[in-house]
DNA sequence: TTCGTAGTTCGCAAACTTACGAACTAAATT
DNA sequence: AATTTAGTTCGTAAGTTTGCGAACTACGAA
């Protein structure tokens, strides 16, 4: 399918946004972030249920997504908001659906 | 994954709603519903630019996750959202991220 | 310099998604 | 009864997602 002119931009950043939601921890995790700022991905690990490359994998992709950004503390790494990012989505979910 | 008890079920429905959304063609459809109350899903065909079998296999999914509903004027399909349902996933995801 | 901690990457398997065309169903029209 | 219209279902192919464990990297502490 080319999509290069049949949808906007906007609905296509809308739906890549909605599609890094699509997944129980992946909402978790992002839940968390607008509630607390941040959060430690060894936190993440102890209280979820999957294993510690699978989390890896998820985290991957909200950052790929521009949801999150990881900073580095060592040993861990701090996760927040990509909050330029989130205020994008939090928009972009508002004016579609006049939420 | 056995997420029983990991992961509220609003999380899980928050989740799987925005799994629904997760395709320009899924959310193009949301959106001109969320916009102008109905459509007929041939008017949907026309415009977009997939095959009809695959218009409607997303039409299904947006039905299986309960976001719209079809009523048949024969010979057409009559499309609205369902109403109580999008109401949930809007709360949801307005409680979830204060939006 | 070796060890432990924190996290990522690799390789793989199973399941799901996306897309298509062909064949089908159901109902209104001719 | 045959045709047309509108949409669904089936079978299939290609690609993506989800998950795991094992092997790896990076780095601070002993």
């Amino acid at each position: 399918m080319n999509t290069n002119k049949l949808f906007s931009e906007e609905q296509k950043k809308a739906a890549r946004y909605a599609k890094a939601m699509a997944h129980p921890v992946r909402m978790y995790v992002l839940e968390l972030l607008s509630k607390q700022s941040c959060c430690y991905s060894g936190d993440l690990s102890e209280v979820l249920p999957i294993a510690k490359s699978t989390l890896s994998q998820h985290l991957k992709e909200l950052k790929d997504a521009g949801l999150i950004q990881g900073e580095i503390e060592s040993p861990k790494i701090k996760y927040c908001l990509n909050k330029e990012n989130w205020e994008e989505a939090k928009q972009l979910f508002k004016n579609r659906f006049n939420l």
